[in-house]
DNA sequence: AATGAATGAGTGTTCATTCAT
DNA sequence: AATGAATGAACACTCATTCAT
C-alpha cells in the first residue's frame, strides 16, 4: 500500500525529483571542473541520466549554471538579509556573526566553489558574470554596507567608508574560500586552519573598527 | 662594428629575443582569457610568428605557461626578499611597505592575471598547480612569514600566529587582485579604489596587530 | 439522445477525430518547415496531444506524411477527374478552367506547400518522392493529357505532343506556387500578383496553342 | 627542374588549389543531399581532407554555401548581361537564345540544384534566402525584364507588363529544372526531353508575345 | 629556424523513437 | 487510449599538436 502522503505513481515522484538530482550533480561537476571544463555529459551521468535528459529540464548549459546559482545561493542570502534585519544587539557581534556564518553556510560548502568559479571564468562568460553580479554579489554587499552603517550609525564602528570597509571585509573570506577551494585539495600544502582563520580575522577587523573611547 | 656587449650576429640575436616576445604574448593572453581558453595561435599572432614557431621553442602549452611564470614572478619575490632582509626599521612599516609594494608591483600589473587564473583553473591542471605553489606560493609566503615573526619577536606585534596571520594578511590584497583582474572589465561595478582599499586595509592590520601597551 | 448518424459514445467519436486533427496539424507544420525539419513534438502540441499518442495512430514520420498527403490531395484529384470526363465544352475553356482552379484549390492553399516540400526534399527520401509520384503526380498529369488530346483531337489545338505541352502548362503554375510558398513570406520581393499571372499564363498559352486557321 | 611557368613549391600549388576542391565537394554535397542535409564532414571526405581543414578556409556552413554561390553562379550572370546589352538583332531571337542559354549553362548543370535547394530551404535559413534573392534572384530577373522592355518599346512584342511576363517566362524553365534535380534521378518517370521542352516553350510564348500585325 | 596546412578528438545541442506507467 | 520521460545517435564547430616543405 502506498504511503497516503504520497499517492503519485513511482515514476512521477521521480519526475518531480529529477531537477534537484540533476541540479546536485551539475553543482558538483561545476565546482570540480569549472564551468567551460564541465561536460554535461559528466553530469548527467552523475545523476544516472542520459545527456538529453538535461535538456528536458534545462534549455542549455548556461541556464543550468543559473539554476544551479539560483537554487542554492539565492535562498541563503535571502535567510541571512532576514535574520540580519530583525537584529538588535551590537553591531560588532552582528558583523561577526554574519561573516562566520557567510563562512560556515557557504564559503566551507560546495557552494564556495561556484563563487571561485565565477572569478575564474567570469570574463569568459559576460552574460553569466552579469547574472552573478547582479542576484549575488549585490545582494550580497550591500547587506555588509547595511550593517556596517548601522554600526557607525550608532556610535559603535569608526566612521569608515561603508562601501570600501565592506570589500576590506569580505575580501579575506572570500580568499579563504578560493584556497580552499583551490590548492589545497590538489598540492600538499599545509592544511588552512579556516576555522582559526575566520577568528583571526573577525577579532582583528572589529578590534580596528572600534570607535576610539570618547 | 659590433657592439662590444653582443659579439653575435644581427639574426642570431634575433633569434635570442624569439623567446621573450613569445613569453611577452604569452602573458598577455594568459591574462586576458585564462589558461585553457587561450588558444596557442592567437599567442602566436600576437608575437608575429607562426603557430608552429611556438613548438621550436615549448614543448606544449604547459611548458610555455611555465615558462611565463619563471620569466616574469620569481626574480620579482627575490627582489622583495632581499629589500625584506637589509630593512633595520620598525616591523609595522616594513610590513605595509612590502604589502603595498607587493600590490603596486606584481598585483595591480597584468602579473596579477597569472595568480588569477591559477586559483581559478589550477585544479583542472595539476601539474600546474604543483608547479606554482612551489615555485611562487611558498617563497611568497614565507617572507610575510618572516617579517611577522620579526615584528613579534621585537614586540611590535601582539604574538598571533605568523602562519595564521600571514594568510589573513594576503588574502584581502589577493582578493582585491581577483577584483581587479576578474569582474572590473566585464560588469558596471563601481570602480574599487585600490589604493584607498590597500590604505584602508594596511591601516587597520596594523592597528590590529599593534602589541598592546605594556 | 444520439443524433442518429452517429451511435457511438461520444468519447470514442473523439478518439475516432484524433487522426484528423492530427493529420491537419501535421499539415500545417510540413509546410511551414519542410519535411526533414519538422518536429513530431511540435506536431503533436498543435494537436493538443502528446508525441507519444501520434505514435499510436501513425507509424512514424514518414507514415504521417503519407497519411496527409491521401487525406488531402488524392480526394481533389477525383473530383477534377469527374468534372473533366463530364465536360463537353471547349478544350480551350476546359484547359483554362482547369488550370484555374488547380489553382485556387490546391497550390494557392496549404496543400501546395505539399509539393513545393516533395520538390525540395523528395531526393532525401526516395520512398516518399515514390510513393508522391505514383498517387499525386502521374494522375494529376494524365487529366492534363487527356484534355490536350481532347483539344487536338477536336480540332482545337495545334498538333502538340500532349506529354509534352502538359509538362510546359503545369510548369509555371507550379512554379508560381514555389514561389508563394518559399520566398514571399520571408524576403521583401515585389508581391507576385497570382491571379494576374495566371491569366497571362492561360491567355498566352491558350494563344499559342490555338491551331491555325485552316 | 621545375616549369618554368610555376615556380612554387608543391605543397603551395596545392594549398591554392584547395578552395577550389572544397568549392566543388561542397557543391555536389548540397546539391545531392540540400543544405540542411549536408554534413560538413561529407564534404570534407569528398575533398579528400579532413572535417578541420574545411574550416581553415570557409569560417562555417553559411559562408561555405554563399561561396558556393558566388564562384559558380554570380560570374554566370554576368556574362549573360554583357552579351545581352551589346546584342542588337531582333528582341524575339535575344528572348529565346537568353532562355535558351539560360538553360543549357545554369539550369541543366548542377548548379541548377543550387536554385532548388533555395526553393526547398530558403523559409528555414533566412540569411541565406536574403543573400540569395539579392545576388542572383534580383539580379537574373532584372535581365529578362530588360529584354522584354526592349522588345515592346521596339513594337516586336505586346504591350505586356514586363515585371510579370518575367515571371511567366521564367517560371517554366524554373520548373524544369526543379524536375530535372527532384524526381527525375529517383523515380522511374518517363525521361523529362529538356530541349524539347525548352523549344516548346519558347516558340509557343513567342508566338503568344508577337505583337498584332497592324 | 620557420612556416602554416592539416589533423581528429572532443563537446554542446537536437530530435525521432521507445516504453513504463 | 494516452502520456511524457528518457534515450542516443547525429552534426557543427574548435583547437592543441604534427610535419612536410
Amino acid at each position: 500500500m502506498q504511503a497516503p502522503q504520497d499517492t503519485k505513481p513511482r515514476w512521477e515522484r521521480r519526475k518531480d525529483a529529477r531537477p534537484q538530482e540533476l541540479l546536485a550533480a551539475a553543482l558538483d561537476q561545476f565546482v570540480e571542473r569549472g564551468y567551460a571544463a564541465t561536460r554535461l555529459e559528466d553530469v548527467a551521468k552523475h545523476a544516472g541520466v542520459s545527456k538529453g535528459t538535461l535538456y528536458l529540464y534545462f534549455a542549455n548549459k548556461e541556464e543550468l549554471f543559473k539554476a544551479v546559482v539560483r537554487a542554492n545561493i539565492v535562498a541563503t542570502i535571502g535567510e541571512a538579509e532576514q535574520d540580519a534585519a530583525s537584529y538588535d544587539g551590537p553591531s560588532g557581534e552582528l558583523l561577526g556573526a554574519l561573516m562566520m556564518r557567510w563562512w560556515r553556510e557557504i564559503c566551507a560548502t560546495p557552494l564556495g566553489g561556484i563563487t571561485k568559479l565565477m572569478f575564474a571564468e567570469g570574463n569568459n562568460f559576460p552574460e553569466l558574470a552579469q547574472f552573478y553580479n547582479d542576484e549575488v554579489v549585490a545582494r550580497g554587499s550591500n547587506l555588509f554596507i547595511r550593517v556596517l552603517t548601522r554600526g557607525i550609525e550608532r556610535g559603535e564602528f569608526r566612521p569608515v567608508d561603508p562601501v570600501v570597509m565592506t570589500r576590506v571585509l569580505i575580501a579575506p573570506v572570500l580568499m579563504l574560500m578560493m584556497w580552499t577551494h583551490s590548492f589545497m585539495p590538489t598540492c600538499d600544502m599545509p592544511d588552512i586552519p579556516a576555522e582559526a582563520f575566520m577568528e583571526t580575522l573577525i577579532s582583528t577587523t572589529l578590534r580596528g573598527l572600534k570607535a576610539d573611547p570618547p
